[in-house]
Parts: C-alpha cells; structure tokens; sequence
DNA sequence: TTTTCATCTTGTAATCATTATAATCAAAAT
DNA sequence: ATTTTGATTATAATGATTACAAGATGAAAA
C-alpha cells in the first residue's frame, strides 16, 4: 500500500530526526538517487503523514513549514544566530495532553516554541 | 516624529485588540478614509513597530503574520471552525518572562499556542 | 528661507513557499 | 480485461511578503 516514494520520505524523516526538515530539504537530497521526485509528491506525502498523525508540522520560523517525526510531546527553540530548531522537553501539563480543555475551548493541538541564541552559538560569543 | 499613518494603524491595532489583524484587515479598514495607504507602508510600519516592542507578530494559522498589541505575557488559541484567535491567560514561569534561559540556551521570545474549537463553537454543536 | 539629510510612503515588480489542476501511472478489485 | 482508486508528475496559479526606485515629508543646519 504505502509508494515507494513514500516510504523514502518516511525514512528520510526518521534519519534527520533533529533537523526537523523542509520539504526542500527533503527533495535536495532524496532527488539525487531517486529517478524522479516531484517536489508535489513531498508536500502530499508529509499531508497526508499529517493527517495520520505521523507527522507533525513546525511553523518557527515565518517563512516555511518544518516537519517534525518526533511524536512525543515537546516544545522547540529556534537559534536566531544559526537557524537550529532543537527540541525542548517539557514538563507542562497542557504539552504533555494531560489536559483537554483551556478555558472551556477544546485543545486539539498543543505548541510552545522559544526564539534566542542557542547554548552553542553562546559559546562562541564568549571564546 | 510618528507619521500620520503609522499613528492610524497603531490606533486600529488599539480598537482592535482581539481580533489580531492581518496587514490585509488594517487596510481594508484604514483605506476607505485615508486618502492614500499603501500595503507596504503597513508592512513597514508594523516592522518598525515590531522591533520597538510595540507589537508581537503571531504565526498561527500558517498562512498569514497576525499581529497583537497586548504585551502581557500570554499564549493564543485559534479556534479551527471560526478561525477566531483568542487570548489565553498563562501562568507558565517561562511565558511569563521569569526565566532567561531554557537547557542553555538564552531565551528572547516565548510563544504558545493552542487549536481546536472553542467554547462558542462547542455550544451551536450541541445547541 | 533655502539646503541638507534622513526617514517615510507609494506603486510596481519580484520572490518564494505552497496549492490547484489535469494528465499519467500503477496497483488492486470486480 | 476493464474498471476503479489513489499516487505521482509537471506545469501553472495563488497569495502573502519583500525588494526596489522614485517621490514626499519634515526637522535641523546653514
């Protein structure tokens, strides 16, 4: 059932874990050895692993979509300096999907992210 | 100093709190008695505005920057059947500002966010 | 008052990620 | 074998945002 094609996102995906991919990054690399990809076919792949739950979508940075494999409950930071997206873990109940509802409005989706200079790129300053 | 119509599209950001304009909404609404606005002066004025800290910019919905005046620390949530975005009162350490840095990493903007349906929707349901 | 200078505004054009469309293809089902 | 369903492809369209260049404004300097 599932397209060869896809199966190559998925595994993709799964290799690139912390890099929390755009579809462009995607098809930059897997074009290279697949005959022909469709950038199209990536944006209905990962819609579709969306809809599933197989995916979830990270809109960080204002200019594109990132695709996140990571199914546990997180938030991100986003390093102004280098661009890195790393993954934050958290403690809070709403995150976590402990909670159901926020003010009487029922929560189907849960997002927190940071914006700042990363631990690394920090160093740096200083060294 | 502040221009005539960076002083209207602050204004309209006031009267308008909960709405959480787009650039399209204030000028729709600014257009038809101003003279002459441009698209782009919103834009301008809005980056400019953005980086005084007057206003924040909320990407929600994926598809277009709101923009909120209310500084107090707060998260959103968009209501996926009216498309409403209303504010959420949080008493999360980090939204509130008390905390500078997260896993290292030195925190400049935090952000939540929430989807689903909201009270109003839920009622017409049962309704 | 005139000049200067920086800043804001405007309109048009460009960008760029994403979506829509229509044709093609493949695999499964009847 | 033929129909059906869904996936893939290429191309074109969309639509929000930005880039750019020319003109307007307005305060400070001469």
């Amino acid at each position: 059932m599932p397209t060869y094609q896809r199966i190559k996102i998925l595994e993709y995906m799964d290799k690139h874990r912390d890099s929390h991919p755009t579809v462009e990054m995607i098809y930059s690399e897997l074009s290279r050895r697949l005959p022909i990809l469709s950038m199209t076919t990536i944006y209905n792949a990962l819609n579709a692993f969306l809809e599933k739950g197989l995916v979830s979508a990270i809109t960080i940075t204002g200019t594109e979509i990132r695709y996140d494999i990571n199914t546990n409950p997180h938030h991100h930071f986003l390093c102004r300096e280098c661009g890195r997206i790393i993954d934050i873990d958290v403690e809070c109940p709403f995150a976590r999907g402990k909670e159901k509802d926020i003010c009487g409005h029922r929560i189907e989706e849960v997002h927190g992210y940071f914006k700042g200079i990363c631990k690394d790129c920090l160093k740096k300053h200083k060294g």
